[in-house]
DNA sequence: TGAATCTATCGAAACGTTTCGATTATGCGC
DNA sequence: GCGCATAATCGAAACGTTTCGATAGATTCA
């Protein structure tokens, strides 16, 4: 591979001049410029960009972590920092943090292999973040209520969401209402909790806790947990999954067991990911806006990144979505 | 931030002492090693990773590219190649290539800062793709018929498994059928219209020009194509569309006038997306290998990287998947 | 004509590691 | 107490850039 040493030779200049030719600057002479580039083309030289990192001491280069690559929404929240990130010329990757330790995590923020990370993932540990986050390294968290320097946090309405769509159900008409939790690691499935119990205290209605389960914010343990209701009676009227997939789970339980979603019982969930458009019956539930979820928390990176060191935590409105499974109770 | 040379004069050694302490090797006393552990913990020392990847040569990362995040079965492609690069104890970061030119491609692929990557994106441009590679940057091409030295090729068997879904199609009764292809620069869609074609021929089907229609892969495109169908008669008897996203487009199009699928029209799609379970009706697809491609493609890029220079080519199986929206024509 | 200014280029240090060959300290047998 | 093998440590070069201060040559001005 050709370096930057051999395009001067080439060229018959020294190292340094080729170095600023590259980057246009008009201290050097055109024709000297044109031969570089001759040089460079018939060497096929290409930059090495770790060395300029180490030399310039950033990578120009952000990370995004993810708890795993396959949640339903990521891509559109990967967009919103990804539209951010390009216009202050950084490339975002994204890396997935499997379980919360892994050899990505350790290589590119340990080792300072990027300028900063927005990090969603209730897994990773907080020690670690806050031992690993510096001026060098801020971090943007998603969903976490982690404090330290040098770590921001963005989180959409969880609780107001949760609370809204519980009093949409207690409002359908229904009391007995069953709640789904999410791991309790989870910062965002605890506030959705507070929600649901503050729009029921509201409402007057006691919670039963036999209707409390927790779950694991899968598809399959949504399906246990629906298993768990129907092993019990009498059942509640209604259901609110701590998101999406979980009601899924529900979903597909019900129907093999025949029963009918919303005249039997009433099912909410949380997050408007796409399939819950597509369910029968469509699910109603509470959107979060994940595109703006990614270029807030991009913003605030570069806000970090510029030297703001103090940034108060940004919550963003979450928005209930009614659609067929939350039918009145007649 | 402190530096290996900070850690070497607070344990009192030199900074080779410390390197090499630190990875464990025998040379170096015990007693001595916990002193420089100790000067570590102290200062809060991290490896600077970008230099060791200069002196290296080698970053021990590898990106998957993907033309935009938010494919739906992306996830299971990258947790193929995750469990593969990571048994190897590379990382794997995932890098989004819009519009087959940008920043990431540039910085990651041709400033090298990465040993390899597996690229999924019809748009990256041939030449692009063929200058970058390089001994020292092995590229695993999915769904692209590039031949190049260090360019290596996976691709699942489009062209059979359209063929197979059509001649069910056929088999169910249906003749009049409609293909809504993908965008005229991705091989994956030209195999696949292949394949249907192969069915018709061998069926002994005449193809009917007004029933070939082209778009794009999404589900907007699949819409359009069956809003062109509509305002011509008659109908086609079956729609086969190159993907499942334009099929979910082309059932909403159909659920909004009214059509009953699969009594008036049957409709299969391509790539058996999670969503075609939960669509009404489910969609008969064919289902793509994902996690598999990912495997295999990090398995070959591994090859090469190990300095096996020609690999052949690698088709993957495809699996036609039998759900409703197929139903035989009575 | 000589000093001053400007233009184009150069040399060397620095970024933080790793590794090779050299050097010093330790233990052993006699 | 000597030479010798072995164990422990060190120094310096190298990886490929960028940038600062220096230098040489050309141009200007009084």
């Amino acid at each position: 591979m050709a370096t930057i040493k051999d395009v001067a030779e080439r060229a018959g200049v020294s190292v340094s001049t080729v170095s600023i030719a590259l980057k246009r600057d008009p201290r050097v002479k055109e024709s000297t410029r044109q031969r570089i580039l001759e040089a460079v083309q018939s060497l096929g030289y290409r930059p090495n960009g770790i060395a300029r990192d180490l030399k310039m001491q950033q990578t120009q280069t952000m990370a995004v972590f993810l708890h795993d690559l396959g949640g339903p929404f990521y891509s559109e929240l990967v967009s919103g920092v990804q539209d951010v990130a390009l216009s202050h010329g950084y490339s975002p990757i994204v890396a997935c943090s499997v379980g919360g330790k892994g050899v990505a995590l350790e290589r590119l923020l340990v080792e300072n292999r990027v300028d900063g990370a927005i990090i969603l993932d209730p897994y990773i540990e907080e020690d670690f973040i806050r031992q690993v986050a510096g001026p060098t390294l801020p971090l943007v968290l998603l969903d976490r209520d982690i404090e330290g320097s040098y770590v921001y946090r963005v989180t959409s309405d969880h609780e107001g969401g949760a609370f809204n769509v519980t009093m949409h159900l207690l409002e359908m008409g229904h009391r007995q209402i069953a709640f789904i939790g999410g791991p309790s690691v989870s910062v965002d499935g605890q506030l959705r909790f507070r929600g649901f119990t503050g729009a029921m205290k509201h409402f007057g209605v006691d919670l039963e806790k036999r209707f409390m389960i927790l779950g694991d914010f899968t598809e399959q343990s949504g399906y246990a947990a629906a298993q768990t209701l129907l092993s019990q009676s009498p059942l509640p009227e209604a259901i609110f999954a701590g998101n999406d997939e979980m009601a899924i789970g529900v979903l597909r339980a019900f129907s093999e067991r025949s029963i009918r979603v919303p005249e039997d019982i009433a099912l909410v969930g949380f997050d408007d990911i796409r399939l819950t458009q597509h369910t029968t019956p469509a699910l109603t539930t509470v959107h979060q806006p994940m595109y703006e979820l990614g270029t807030v928390a991009t913003q605030i990176l570069f806000r970090a990144l510029a030297g703001e060191e103090t940034i108060a935590p940004v919550i963003l409105e979450t928005r209930v979505v009614i659609r067929a499974s939350s039918g009145s109770r007649q």
